[in-house]
DNA sequence: TTGTAGGCGTTATCAT
DNA sequence: ATGATAACGCCTACAA
């Protein structure tokens, strides 16, 4: 039963206790073995007594470490974030950790003060999902000593680890799952890539498919707000399909909800038309007849990210690691093979009557 | 350009700028206005060259503002969570405080932890989506004097403001637009309601309309794991509506997620089958006919909560206040009037065709 | 307007 | 095995 306003501090417990600080210090250090048995007991005694708990501020005035991991996200709102930074927490806890998470929401300025404020706790590792534009603040802290993992993007002039999905590997599983269900002209539509490295990834794999000749193909880059040549780029690419079937590969889940509403809006039939996305989303299996993705292990990217931290932590300057992942395929009824409009829970009477209006089905 | 590997401290601008640390501190604790013309230039001079940021565990420590704001969410992975701590996000940002997040993954000990570590960095207020089981950590730093805020749930044991949903006008909105579109016998499905109160309130709400017998109305309290009691009891409801409407009321998001798999899964119809929900969702208008909900105000809620942080650290002492908000209604397919089964966008030749054929397809 | 000195709670370096 | 004491980086009286 402590009433105070302020917490306990150490030396209080040490009074208490009727030993030096230094003991009570080398208790709560790790260093317990080395205090006698009854000396230990005092300590808990007065410890728990007082409600003493260690304050981390001046620890980390001292340089000690602080068991702190931080945590910059892009963007908070997006679902295949979140997924990751729950990974990274799960992987954190199992480690002792304790993880602070800042959202820089996609502005530059933002990341820069999360990242002096983190930085400023001396969090022993930092996981970021940076906004991808030139980060000084970010370069600084990676050479600063400070453990760093670069989530999903990487950063030419930062020296960094970097986890995340094997897009090669993932744009090449979208790619043979649309083939072998009929589709045979292809639609690659991204955000603008500019420094989000793995957008660039993905783009670059799929255009370099289309090069092989293997695929007839076309790329679709785009702010996603703009809804008009969204709509008209639609228009012409489904036009253009002549007697092969069409299909759409979005390059992440916000790509994948601005098409599902803009194909919805313009009546083109999920499926009929294949659309296919990187980025499982909670309500893929719910919007008739369920969307395809590509989904990515968040669980283990999580985890991976902290081992680099730990790793780091360790063993001083090896040269930057990299580790991606495979994505899991989960085949919906947005992709369905050409024969007959197959029978997805809803009769979806539909394909004979749109496909009058369309072009074959 | 620092290569230093450690940050700059007051000491050395100081040094550099050949004046006292005393002047250095002052310049970045708000006083300039009390430093001379030359004084200044001098210490701007010094502390870009020397990339100088002010260390906040050495602030903290003399226990001076932090300018720290910390948040534990409940869940994560709760798109509304995500939403309201946005709004608390950009709140504090305008109110020039940091924002720090934590996560307790509904866990209770994880909720003492980061409680724990919350608090040990000084924050200056909490924004609390708490787990809702007793928690003494929480009690105790509310008397400890740290301003609290209470996120959609309230404590009995813990003294605090609280900013929500306004529960019974939802509930009232909801059932009123229920029965507006026809629809006469009402289901409520809610979580176990246990210790989160707003999960109570609601119900309660839905119950005393009910015993005001102006109301057909049933309620259902289910884990939404146990897929198989849902389904009967949804079977059950469906059944003893005779020839009235039936349809569900679902109290938050998880529910109407839930809600909607399971409907889709059993072949119901919705708006044949009225389906509504507390909680905006993303893919709400995306499966078909699109759901009806009653979306929380998540910007203002945020923005509430951190003025009341804000007011709590300057007048001390008031009765916790209670800020409610009304949410938006946005009607859709899924509550559609009974007459003729409205044309939405996509013919969805339903009603005829498939209330035939019912559970089939 | 500017500087000096002491202390915030902890850890690390010495001694004992 | 235990203690005294000097940092750590900053703020805040108090003095000049």
């Amino acid at each position: 039963m402590n009433d105070r306003r302020r917490p306990a501090t150490i030396l209080e417990v040490a009074r208490q206790a009727g030993v030096s600080k230094t003991s009570v210090s080398r208790y709560y250090s790790g260093e317990r073995e080395r205090l006698s048995g009854a000396m230990r007991e005092r300590i808990v005694a007065a410890a728990t007594a007082l409600g003493y708990q260690p304050n981390p501020m001046a620890r980390g005035l001292k340089g000690g470490p602080s068991g702190l991991v931080g945590m910059l996200v892009a963007d908070i709102r997006n679902p295949f974030s979140v997924a990751i930074m729950h990974g990274v927490e799960q992987a954190c806890r199992q480690a002792g950790l304790s993880l602070m998470v800042c959202n820089s929401d996609n502005d530059l300025e933002q990341e820069r003060q999360q990242l002096a404020l983190l930085s400023s706790y001396r969090i022993e590792g930092l996981v970021v999902n940076a906004t991808g534009r030139h980060s000084d603040a970010l370069a600084q802290l990676a050479d600063s000593g400070t453990p760093l993992v670069l989530l999903d993007r990487s950063l030419a002039d930062v020296h960094a680890d970097e986890v995340g999905l094997d897009n090669d590997a993932a744009i090449d599983m979208a790619i043979a799952h649309l083939r072998e269900q009929g589709y045979g002209r292809l639609l690659f539509i991204t955000e603008p890539p500019a420094q989000a490295s793995s957008r660039q990834a993905r783009l670059e794999r799929f255009n370099q498919r289309c090069r092989d000749g293997s695929l007839s193909g076309d790329t679709l880059v785009i702010e996603l707000g703009d809804r008009q040549r969204l709509d008209q780029a639609l228009a012409r690419f489904v036009d253009s399909a002549g007697d092969s079937r069409p299909a759409i590969l979005c390059a992440n889940g916000q790509v994948t909800l601005a098409l599902t509403r803009r194909m919805k809006a313009l009546g083109y039939l999920l499926g009929e038309i294949g659309l296919m996305g990187i980025d499982e989303l909670e309500w893929c299996d719910l919007t008739e007849p369920g969307i395809t993705t590509l989904a990515q292990p968040t669980g283990a990217i999580g985890q991976a990210a902290v081992d680099c931290l730990r790793a780091r932590a360790v063993g001083p300057r090896q040269a930057p690691q990299r580790a991606t992942f495979a994505p899991t395929l989960t085949a919906r009824g947005s992709t369905q093979p050409a024969a007959t409009p197959s029978a997805t829970a809803e009769p979806s009477s539909v394909s004979s009557s749109s496909s009058t209006s369309e072009t074959s089905s």
